[in-house]
DNA sequence: CTTTCAACTTAGCAATCTTGGG
DNA sequence: CCCAAGATTGCTAAGTTGAAAG
């Protein structure tokens, strides 16, 4: 399945979330809001009023903050949303500072411990990833050579050579931890120890200089700091296609005025009479310095970070050293939400140390930036997070979790894979159990059927329901009547089903898919005596499919269909694609557009590149000056042996030879070319990051490259490496998905 | 049962870094 | 050496899922 369809997900000619097009469907998003009213009152008014909600939800709030206690006082929080940014002073940099003291002697010892373990650990089977391990040092060696070039410069620069230092300390936090050959842990428990030093905390907001102007109604106004910060967010957007958005206007000045004192309430009353472009253009002008800075100092800043990586950037787990993936608590600023979202605009609040949960071992809780306490200590091993706080705009609580290259996150995507696994071998079954079902007399089970038919050939995402409060984007489940178009014919095809909506941020789906007759006969049955905005399948959410497909087989839910679908097409497109005999260069276009198959059955998209047609141009022009090369050089190969045979003499034929070896080169170098202009052409918009990163299995990539003598790193990067390690040591050349 | 919550994966875009050709 | 195109990384929003609460 899947490699058929992979073709026709092209829509007649503009199949991509145009947002151009936004206008066209406001007029159907009036009718579509109609329609969700009705559904609304028809499902006896599931939703609460936005007033029985926001009750709701401060009862929450009440609930976490009752929640807090251990280690720490509970310092009530006062109302956020009065919460001037700026008002609960924090000096960043005097805790940098301090900190850089203490947490030299922590660090050190954490190195000295790491360092003893490892040995120990290292075993014979280590053979195996020599390889890599011996690639992967070479060509460190070689950047190390450029390194300390670079590092001379700095070295006469500063009297120092800090890249050199760094760059060395690299290397030996570089030896990986099999963890993929150890036991894994009894079920449930994330870890057995967990110790790191928090999270980094955005930097104190800067207040503008005094001759950086606010305006309100063409008037100089000296904004408070608080409104003044608010402010920025804004104008530092002004460029932005949001500023032009109703809905993000209103929301921003709404929040704004939060932030204003008493008497700045009262001025300013119309965002419309407020001019932020001094603002803007101060914000410009600083960029623009920062780009233009020199490059000792973007050296010394480059130090700076790799120092707050070095120290924030890893934890102990296990008595491993493991990175984190996002020590930085996220800034505050406005909310920019994906597609039509009804809370873009909104502040997004200054996080501070008491907003923050801490998760490690007992004992071990890093210290709160001084002056400052932490929300709650816990020790809690059954989950992977080691810091948690909960954002204001949409009251979603975030993490600050381990990097992928990390054991954690690594063992839990080896499983994923597993499973999608296991769906291969039983998923013929359950084809023919959903078709079966497709007759069933139960309505709900037919439309779990069609449904499940959906999300196996389409490899639609399961699609929860969603609040008002957010962008009204659907999958497999939430699919309305309105999505959907019934074609007896069309193309010359029978029983063509037209997907047209909106999924995960809002990126359009659109396709044409010939379906089995009782499927388009189900679908109209389902769409009977139903207003475009009911649900399709309103006996049915992802609950109930889950549920189901648990029955199906263990662990298998919806997701995984996905998973299964995107690796089976990988694993298929290159048996199919992939010519042993090829170059590499050929191979690995061969893998790309097995890669882009799959991006395209799970509907990857991107803008296209703002670049791409001068892009395209300048390859078009290399194509054709390499072309003019070849035709001169081979003319003056002709030449060269025609000479060769009229006089025959050994430094002619030479010379011939060596002509020859040109053109061949050269005609190399043409081929790789063009092969760059298909494969870039075919990928305008198109984005393989995403399902290479979350839905190949790696071993299929790893397994195709070492059964064609490809480089790893001529399909994965660095981070991707990192990420597949696992994968890279343990799959050899026969591993089929 | 329905709703809400917590935890974790998946997603595209923006910012930043690297590279290679002039 | 410089610059822009291209590649990589960072960021954080938006999904899925299972469990708890109501």
């Amino acid at each position: 399945m899947g490699s058929a369809e992979v073709d026709k997900h092209t829509p007649p000619s503009d199949k991509h979330k145009d947002k151009s097009k936004d206008k066209d469907r406001k007029h159907d998003k009036e009718e579509r809001k109609q329609g969700k009213e009705d559904r609304k009152h028809s499902k006896e008014d599931k939703k609460v009023d936005k007033e029985e909600k926001k009750k709701g939800k401060d009862k929450v709030k009440d609930k976490a903050e009752k929640n807090q206690h251990v280690e720490v006082k509970n310092e009530p929080l006062s109302e956020d949303d009065d919460v001037p940014l700026a008002s609960r002073s924090f000096s960043q940099t005097s805790q940098d500072s301090e900190d850089d003291d203490q947490p030299l002697a922590f660090r050190k010892k954490i190195k000295t411990e790491v360092k003893a373990e490892k040995p120990v650990k290292r075993k014979a089977e280590d053979m195996v990833v020599d390889d890599e391990d011996d690639y992967a040092s070479s060509k460190k060696k070689n950047k190390k050579g450029k390194e300390e070039k670079k590092g001379k410069a700095a070295a006469t620069a500063n009297g120092a050579s800090p890249t050199k230092r760094v760059k060395k300390e690299k290397k030996e936090e570089e030896e990986t931890w099999k963890w993929w050959e150890e036991e894994k842990h009894e079920d449930g428990v994330k870890w057995k120890s967990l110790e790191h030093k928090g999270p980094v905390f955005a930097s104190d907001y800067e207040p503008l200089p005094g001759n950086v102007k606010f305006k309100y109604n063409g008037k100089e106004m000296k904004l408070s700091t608080a409104a003044e910060e608010v402010g920025s967010f804004y104008a530092a957007m002004l460029d932005h296609d949001y500023v032009t958005k109703d809905v993000f206007n209103k929301n921003f000045f709404k929040d704004w005025r939060k932030f204003m004192t008493h008497s700045e309430k009262e001025i300013i009353t119309d965002l419309k009479k407020c001019d932020f472009t001094y603002m803007l253009t101060y914000f410009k002008a600083k960029s623009e310095e920062k780009k233009n800075r020199s490059k000792e100092e973007k050296q010394q800043l480059k130090a700076e970070n790799e120092e707050t990586v070095k120290e924030y950037g890893w934890c102990i787990i296990d008595g491993h050293k493991q990175r984190i993936g996002n020590f930085k608590i996220e800034p505050p600023g406005l909310f920019r939400g994906r597609g039509d979202h009804p809370k873009m605009g909104m502040v997004k609040r200054r996080v501070m140390p008491e907003d923050v949960i801490i998760n490690c071992s007992k004992g071990t809780a890093p210290k709160p930036p001084p002056g400052h306490k932490w929300k709650e200590v816990r020790h809690d091993n059954t989950v992977t997070w080691l810091a948690s706080w909960t954002e204001n705009v949409q009251g979603q609580v975030k993490y600050i979790m381990l990097n992928s290259a990390s054991r954690l996150k690594g063992e839990k995507d080896w499983q994923k894979y597993e499973i999608a696994r296991q769906l291969k071998d039983s998923v013929e079954k359950i084809r023919e159990t959903y078709k079966e079902d497709w007759k069933s007399k139960e309505m709900k089970i037919r439309q779990r059927s069609v449904a499940l038919y959906f999300i196996d050939k389409l490899a639609l995402r399961a699609g929860n329901e969603k609040d008002e409060d957010q962008a009204d984007t659907v999958g497999a489940c939430s699919l309305r009547v309105e999505h959907i178009s019934l074609h007896e014919q069309k193309d010359g095809k029978q029983c063509v089903v037209v997907f047209d909506f909106l999924g995960k941020d809002s990126i359009r789906y659109y396709n044409e898919v010939p379906v089995e007759k009782r499927v388009f006969k189900n679908l109209q049955i389902f769409m009977e005596n139903k207003k475009p905005g009911d649900d399709l399948f309103d006996r049915l959410n992802t609950t109930i499919m889950n549920k189901h497909l648990n029955d199906l087989m263990e662990g298998l839910t919806a997701k995984v269909f996905r998973t299964f679908n995107a690796s089976n097409t990988l694993q298929e497109q290159l048996d199919k694609l992939t010519d042993p005999k090829s170059s590499v260069t050929e191979k690995i276009l061969a893998y790309n557009r097995a890669n882009r198959a799959v991006a395209i059955l799970c509907n990857h998209q991107r803008a296209v590149p703002k670049t791409f047609a001068k892009s395209m141009e300048n390859l078009q022009k290399k194509i054709d000056t390499k072309r003019e090369t070849i035709e001169d050089a081979e003319k003056s190969y002709k030449d060269l042996k025609k000479e060769a045979k009229k006089t025959g003499s050994a430094a002619a034929k030479i010379a011939a030879g060596k002509k020859e070896k040109q053109v061949e080169k050269l005609k190399e170098q043409l081929m790789k070319l063009e092969v760059q202009a298909t494969d870039r052409e075919e990928n305008k918009e198109i984005a393989l990051g995403t399902s290479k990163l979350n839905y190949l299995d790696p071993r299929i990539s790893v397994a195709w490259c070492k059964k064609n003598d490809v480089p790893i790193e001529k399909i994965y990067n660095k981070t991707q490496r990192d990420k597949f390690q696992w994968a890279i040591d343990m799959a050899g050349p026969e591993f089929v998905f």
